[in-house]
DNA sequence: CGGGATCCTTCACGATACTG
DNA sequence: CAGTATCGTGAAGGATCCCG
């Protein structure tokens, strides 16, 4: 999502006052949660929960991901602390997914997002049709 | 965002059944606001809610922005229904937006979300920097 | 005042191939 | 099985200039 922090390096966050910093807590969770799969790794690891999912099996439960973006999402879940990861040494090795608490407690805010999205976006398109429809060319 | 709606442009919203679904419309939320400057928008025009702003008054309260990215998020904003603009046919004309009452219904769930950030995302930093700590090189 | 048009950079994402 | 490495593309976003 770009964000760079522009304006220099030496910023703290929650400097200046308020939301609209660029480093403030929401538009940093926006920039993760806005990334095409982790919302829904989050709600299928969420679905598992407390039991853990295997890599191969959220691939499976996440239709269309690529091994690669799977794996990224993954990784960026872990080190935000969100998601566990926990390998049982056999060959091949076994990889387990579970959320942390800490991911447990995102799953509120983001259903009440899938609820929203469910109930009010057939009116977004809606407008987004009349938008094109009044004067496209 | 990205999102082209692979898979072929014969699909329609819905179908397949779930959530995980490209075409779903938690993604497309997401991906509207997900993008840097639509959720501060928003959150702006709320805090004026149910008054209005003009152009200038939204580029000041929003810092940081550009022109042109405030040009863009409000056309966006317009075109989903939730923001509407108003004109005053002056010289040099006086645009007014506004909050439709489909924008101000997200306003819900996005102080949802902004209480998680606030809340959380001070762990989910600390996680990074273990994560930065304990293996970087 | 409130934009539009253009150029440019960065990055998310996808496809593919390889590995312990 | 569960990744890593590499390459290419499209789109977001910033900077700048112009316009009615």
């Amino acid at each position: 999502m770009t964000t760079s922090t522009p304006g220099g390096p030496d910023r703290r966050p929650g400097e200046r006052g308020d939301l609209l910093d660029p480093l403030c807590p929401t538009r940093r969770l926006l920039d993760r949660i806005g990334t095409k799969w982790t919302s829904m790794a989050v709600k299928v690891l969420a679905e598992e929960d407390p039991g853990e999912l295997r890599f191969a099996e959220l691939r499976r439960r996440i239709p269309g991901i690529s091994q690669k973006m799977l794996s990224v999402t993954l990784q960026s879940l872990v080190r935000d602390g969100l998601a566990a990861r926990r390998v049982e040494p056999t060959v091949p090795p076994a990889v387990h997914y579970r959320l942390t608490e800490l991911g447990r407690s995102l799953e509120g805010p983001l259903s009440t997002l899938r609820i929203w999205a469910e109930t009010h976006m057939p009116e977004v398109d809606r407008s987004n049709r009349l938008a094109d429809g009044s004067a496209p060319g």
